[in-house]
DNA sequence: ACGATTGTAACAAACGATTGCATAGCAATT
DNA sequence: AATTGCTATGCAATCGTTTGTTACAATCGT
C-alpha cells in the first residue's frame, strides 16, 4: 500500500539504492546535486515513510526501546514512564510502554515479545516472583537496566531508591514524636523495594529497642483491599499502633478507609507516614506524610545507562546507583499523647 | 547472535522451510513424525524464538496495536490503558503505549512512528490541535479508533462519554441544591470533552435562567498551575461563584488549592463537582462529587471494534460509541445557603 | 510392471531497506 | 596516449521468515 524504496527509485529513473543513500545522507558517497533533487521531489510526492520494520531486520537495530513497569495506575511508575518518553525523544528513541500489572506470566511475556521486537533496549521494574527471565537477557548480554527494584544476586545495571534508608529515617521520625507503637504496613515481601523497607523498620524498632516479634507487620499485596485488610488486623489488635508506615500508594488509601471505618483520626489516634509522595498527597483527608522517590532522576540515570550500554561494544562494569528519597512532612504525622 | 531458522534447519537436518511448517503448525501440509521431533527437539535445544521483525516484513502483520494517549500521569488515561493492555493479552496482541503529554508534534511522531513499524492498528487520544494526522490514516484506510475525544467533521470510529449530557446534569444537580451562580473551570476548548462539557454547562445555564455572560468560565490549560490561577481569579470575582464544575483531574487539584489558600472551604462555601474519578476521590480533604467514565467500558469497546476492523476486509461503516457516564455524590456539594 | 497418486521435504522468491563492491564515464596527470 | 583517480550510480547479497512450486520417493491401482 504505502510506497516503497522501489517506487520512489523508478518514479525518479534511479536505483533504490541510489534512493537509500541519499535518504541517509551518506557522507561518504556522492550524489550529483541534480538525482538528489530529483528524488527528493519523488519522496515528498510519493509521501514516502521508510519502513522501520524492513529497516530494523536488516540493520539489526530499531531505535526503539522497551520498559516494562507493573503498575501504570500507580503513579510513581507513570512518572518514570513519563521521563524515560521525554529522554528517549530527545535520543532519538521510540519508547514501547508494557504493562504486567504485578504478573509474573505477563512480565515474561513482554520481555520476550519485545526481544523479539528487535528493541535495542530495556528498562524494566521486575515482578520479582521469578528471575530466570532476567538471567536470560543477561546471559545474552542485551543492554536493559532494572528501575526501583533489584535482585541482590543478580550482576546488573540499576537504578533504585535508598529505601532502607528512607524507612529508617522515617521510624526514628516517629520514635522522635514519641511514637513507641509503630506498625509497618507490608506488600508483597518478594518486591526489592519492599524488602529494603522492611528492613530499615526492623533496624530501626531494634536500635530503639521498641516492640519485639512481628505483630506489628502486616500485609502481603499491593491492592486496596489488602491495604484495608492489614490496618484493620493491626488496629484490633489488643495493644493497637499508634503509628504507621505504609509501604504503597494504594494501601496507603486501603488504610485510610480502614482508619475512618475503625472511627479513628489521623493524626490524632494514629500517625501515618506513606512510600510514595503523589500529586494528591497534600490534598487527602489529611495531608500525608510522605517520602517520594525522584521520578525524573530515575527516568533520566536508567534511560543515560542503557543508552551507554547500547553505543558501546566492550560490556563495561554494571552501574548501580542508589538514589536517596525526600522526606515531606505534612500533617499525617503528629506527637504521640497518651490521652 | 540468537538462533535462526537456518541454526535450528542445520541442527537438525532439514530445510528451514520445513522447520517454519512445524512451527507454524500447518494442517495442509504433512510432515513425518519422525522429522517433527527432530525439529522440536533442536527448537528447544537452541531455545530458538522467531524474529517478530522478520514475521512481519514478510507477512505485513505485526500482531501489535499502538495505544496513544496524551497524558499516562493522569488516572483515566492510564486507566483505558490498564483495560487495552488487558485485551490485547486476551486476543495475542502486544500493545506499544505511546505518551504524547498533551503535545501535539510528539503525537504525530507517534503516529508516524508506530505506523512505520508496522502496527496492526491503533487506538488514540487525540490531543485536538490539528487533524491531517488522522485524516491521513483514515486515506490510507488504517485500523484505528479515537477514544475520548473525536473530531466532529471526520468520520471514524470512535467511543466517547456522553459529556454534555454529565455537565449538564451536574449543573443541574446544583442549581437543585439552590446554586445560583455556577462556574465552569476549563481547560483546553479544542479539546473534544471540554467542548462538550461547556456546552452542556452553557445549555443548562440557559435552561434555568441562571447568569449571562461568559464571567464564570475561566481557564485554557490542563496543568496544576492552570487550575489553580483560574480558579482564583473566579474567587476573586466581585460576585464570585457557589459553585463549580471542574473539567479535568489535575485543574482540580489546583483549584482546592486555590479554595484553600482563599481561606475558603469546600463545601461550605463553595460547591464542587469534578470531571473525573479517581481512586483519591473518596479520600481528598473534601471527598468529592465526581462524574466517572467507565474506563473498562472504553477500553473494551474500542478494542473490540478495532480488532473488527482489522480482521474484515470490507470496511463498513464507522463505529461511533457514546458511552453514558456515572454521578457519585460525594461531600463536596452541598445546598446553597446565603448566610 | 507401469503410470498415477500420495507423502515428504527442498527450492527459491518475496517482504523493504541497506551497503560493499563493481563499473562507467570523464578529467587530470605523467 | 596511457594510466590514474575521481564522481556518480547500478548490482546483488543480506537480514530472518513464509509459502507457492517443484522434486523425489514410495505406494497404489489396474
Amino acid at each position: 500500500m504505502a510506497a516503497t524504496l522501489k517506487d520512489v527509485a523508478k518514479l525518479s529513473g534511479v536505483h533504490p539504492s541510489t534512493v537509500s543513500r541519499v535518504l541517509r545522507n551518506k557522507e561518504n558517497i556522492p550524489i550529483s546535486k541534480e538525482t538528489r533533487k530529483r528524488i527528493l521531489k519523488a519522496v515528498a510526492e510519493l509521501n514516502y515513510q521508510p519502513d522501520i520494520t524492513a529497516r530494523a531486520l536488516r540493520l539489526k537495530k530499531s531505535n526503539a526501546i522497551g520498559l516494562i513497569i507493573p503498575d501504570i495506575l500507580n503513579s510513581f511508575f507513570a512518572g518514570v514512564a513519563r521521563s524515560i518518553e521525554k529522554e528517549c525523544a530527545k535520543a532519538g528513541y521510540t519508547l514501547l510502554v508494557s504493562e504486567t500489572n504485578e504478573n509474573q506470566e505477563n512480565e515474561i511475556r513482554s520481555v520476550n515479545d519485545l526481544y523479539s521486537r528487535g528493541i535495542d533496549g530495556l528498562i524494566i521494574a521486575p515482578v520479582q516472583n521469578t528471575d530466570m527471565h532476567i538471567r536470560d537477557l543477561r546471559d545474552k548480554n542485551f543492554p536493559f537496566v532494572l528501575i526501583d527494584r533489584c535482585f541482590e544476586d543478580i550482576e546488573t545495571n540499576y537504578v533504585i531508591s535508598n529505601n532502607e534508608k528512607a524507612a529508617y529515617d522515617a521510624i526514628v521520625y516517629l520514635i522522635e514524636l514519641g511514637h513507641k507503637r509503630i506498625a509497618f504496613l507490608s506488600s508483597r515481601r518478594e518486591i526489592y523495594t519492599v524488602h529494603k523497607r522492611l528492613i530499615g523498620y526492623k533496624k530501626a524498632v531494634a536500635d530503639f529497642n521498641l516492640h519485639e516479634g512481628e505483630e506489628l507487620i502486616a500485609g502481603t499485596g499491593f491492592t486496596f483491599e489488602n491495604g484495608f485488610e492489614s490496618t484493620m488486623e493491626l488496629l484490633s489488635l489488643a495493644n493497637p499502633p499508634t503509628a504507621m508506615l505504609s509501604s504503597g500508594n494504594i494501601i496507603t488509601i486501603g488504610a485510610m478507609q480502614a482508619i475512618m471505618e475503625k472511627g479513628l483520626s489521623i493524626p490524632n489516634d494514629i500517625s501515618l507516614i506513606a512510600f510514595t509522595d503523589t500529586i494528591y498527597s497534600p490534598y487527602l483527608v489529611c495531608p500525608l506524610t510522605t517520602i517520594s522517590h525522584s521520578v525524573r532522576e530515575i527516568g533520566n540515570k536508567s534511560f543515560e545507562i542503557l543508552l551507554a550500554q547500547m553505543t558501546t561494544e566492550n560490556s563495561f562494569p554494571c552501574s548501580k546507583i542508589i538514589i536517596e528519597t525526600e522526606f515531606t512532612i505534612r500533617n499525617s504525622t503528629k506527637k504521640y499523647s497518651n490521652n
